[in-house]
DNA sequence: GGTCTGGGCGCG
DNA sequence: AAAGCGCGCCCAGACC
């Protein structure tokens, strides 16, 4: 009844520690088995990859490809199993008993794995199983591989838009490549500039255990003006209740209510809080776990978000603060080319809801000022709100008037969040673009639901469970722009990648120093975070990257919207350092 | 000693 | 006053 595509090829974990390589056949039993053992694997891999092009099945890109990439070699595409099934045993598309048998296969859904910093690892086992942060528990011998694929491929052949979800499955294995290849890359890190930094504002480096010379002074000042000496500044609670004994009435300590507070206190303990943060998250200590040899090796983690989106683990990749962007600097005969898609949330909504009045609000550079020229609101920061309202379901302040507005100008695309956001409501089940689906409300939520509608329940019961009706629509409603914007990012890289991967290495002495084997000696992916990437480029090459980050982004919009009158206009700049403007 | 939770804040 | 989504990380405080 279905045939297995053809250009699959499987990588398993043999018996003894040895690799395993194979085709699915027909009957979903492997054939033309070969074992070997896995210092033969990247000499072998490589030769099928130059004569087949396939596309490799494994478990789990992080049980393989490290060690491939510390040898040189990587491959074009591949199916990632483990990332594959956590869409489709929630995808609602997939037929219910094709779920229930992924479901069964509970092995394959194992949790995120905590990362390692590389102060923690042995130097040779930086590219280890174990330095990737991955326990040892997909079951990924040839027969669970296969078994595996084959519940996989019959999910994804009997759902209703087939085509979506195997886009879906190779864009997200894709993104199990990228993330390795981004580790194995590093982003190149400069250290100095990055204690430039902190110095200019901490002051020098303290020594272990006090605080830095401009926090202390900060503290000081904060104790004088409260009256109380002895006062520490890092526990909420107690700052709290100082707080209050000086007569200053708020009900947090957080950043957004003190500020506007006239008293002499507020302004060092904002300074006082913005420097400890930055001692704290990104101080010292943070380059001495993270950075190694010139390079910042994060580890991502494709789908580590229920939309979609990727998350990291360890060093806190996605919340660098742009203070330190400059430290992000490209090596000595190379740049940086940093992209990001200008207002990407919007565009996906207006491309996937067709709205075309929200469609032409964006054509050009910066859709909120289409917003404005359109005559819909007086400001580009309303139109901003308004439409972030709209995404994130706001209902009151400024979103939520302006919201009603744009619900007349933008109809389709209000029509698909605001249906969204109901379904959610009730704890029905909605999906992105491709496919992938909010898992189901959880029993608790559930429960709190049921209770609200017994002809006994409280008022408090009822108001509870209102609320939390509200947060999942909140949810849900967002769940479909945030999720189809990952898409479209997993493609703009998957494809930025393909094009990369094209361009001719540059003559050995202008190698860049520390990004191994494979990106050494032509531009390559440094950076990725939700809508935008940064190439790290010899000099020669750095016109070629910025047209095929645009190049990328254009057929991404092509690739998931055919047809679409949304374009998906960059940011882009070509400097040595990643600052913006 | 360890683990867990919430506050707070960085990013999109 | 964070109004409105999604994260990770650090710290203090509570608890075992």
């Amino acid at each position: 009844m279905r045939s297995v595509p053809h250009d699959l090829r499987i990588l398993a974990r043999g018996r003894d520690g040895r690799a395993v390589l194979a085709l699915p056949g027909d009957d979903g039993r492997p054939v033309g088995i070969e074992h070997m053992d896995l210092d033969e694997l990247p000499g072998r891999l490589a030769a099928v990859e130059r004569a087949e092009h396939p596309r490799w099945v494994w478990s789990d890109a992080r049980d393989h490809l490290p060690r491939l990439l510390a040898a040189g070699v990587t491959v074009e595409r591949c199916h990632d199993l483990r990332l594959v099934h956590q869409i489709l045993v929630h995808a609602a598309s997939v037929p219910s008993d094709d779920r229930a048998a992924l479901l069964a296969a509970a092995a394959w859904a194992v949790p995120i794995a905590e990362a390692t910093a590389p102060e923690q690892e042995g130097a040779a086992a930086l590219f280890d199983l174990e330095a990737t942060g991955r326990p040892d528990q997909v079951p990924a011998d040839l027969d669970e591989t296969c078994a595996e694929l084959s519940r996989q491929l019959r999910a994804i052949d009997g759902a209703q838009d087939p085509s979506r979800l195997r886009l879906l499955a190779a864009a997200e294995s894709s993104g199990a490549i990228i993330a390795c290849e981004l580790r194995a890359a590093g982003i190149p890190w400069d250290v100095a500039e990055h204690e430039r930094i902190l110095v200019e504002h901490l002051g020098p480096r303290p020594s272990p255990g006090a605080a830095p010379a401009r926090m202390a002074e900060l503290a000081a000042e904060v104790r004088e003006a409260l009256g109380d000496p002895l006062l520490s500044l890092d526990s909420p609670p107690r700052l709290l209740r100082a707080l209050h004994r000086a007569g200053i009435d708020v009900s947090s300590t957080s950043k957004w209510e003190l500020e506007g507070i006239d008293h002499p206190a507020i302004a060092p303990l904002l300074a006082y809080k913005r420097l400890s943060r930055l001692l704290t998250a990104n101080g010292w200590a943070w380059i001495g776990g993270w950075v190694r040899d010139g390079r910042y090796r994060p580890v991502y983690v494709p789908g580590g978000v229920v939309t979609g989106r990727w998350a990291s683990s360890g060093g806190g990749a996605l919340q660098i603060p742009r203070l330190l962007r400059p430290a992000l600097r490209a090596d000595p005969g190379w740049t940086l080319v940093s992209a990001d898609v200008s207002q990407l949330e919007p565009r996906v909504l207006a491309a996937m809801s067709r709205d075309g009045e929200m469609a032409r609000a964006g054509r050009g550079t910066d859709l909120y000022a289409g917003i404005v020229a359109a005559g819909v609101v007086a400001t580009r920061q309303e139109a901003k709100v308004g439409v972030l309202g709209a995404l994130y379901g706001g209902t009151s302040g400024d979103s939520g008037r302006i919201v009603p507005r744009l619900r007349e100008v933008f109809p389709d695309a209000m029509r698909l969040v605001d249906r969204a956001a109901e379904i959610g409501e009730v704890g029905g089940t909605v999906s992105t673009w491709l496919g992938r689906s909010t898992p189901p409300a959880d029993e608790r939520w559930s429960a709190a639901q049921r209770a609200a509608h017994q002809v006994d329940a409280t008022s408090t019961e009822q108001e509870r469970a209102r609320r939390s009706a509200r947060d999942r629509g909140r949810f849900t409603r967002n769940f479909i722009v945030q999720g189809t914007a990952a898409e479209w990012a997993l493609a703009w890289m998957a494809l930025l990648r393909q094009e990369l991967a094209a361009f001719e290495p540059v003559a050995p002495e202008l190698a860049a120093s520390g990004s191994g084997p494979l990106f050494s000696r032509r531009a390559h992916l440094a950076f990725f975070l939700h809508d935008e990437v940064i190439v790290h480029a010899p000099l020669s090459q750095a016109e070629a990257a910025a047209a095929a980050i645009r190049d990328a982004a254009d057929q991404a919009g092509r690739l998931l919207f055919p047809g679409t009158e949304v374009d998906f206009p960059l940011d882009l700049a070509i400097r040595e350092r990643a600052v913006k403007d």
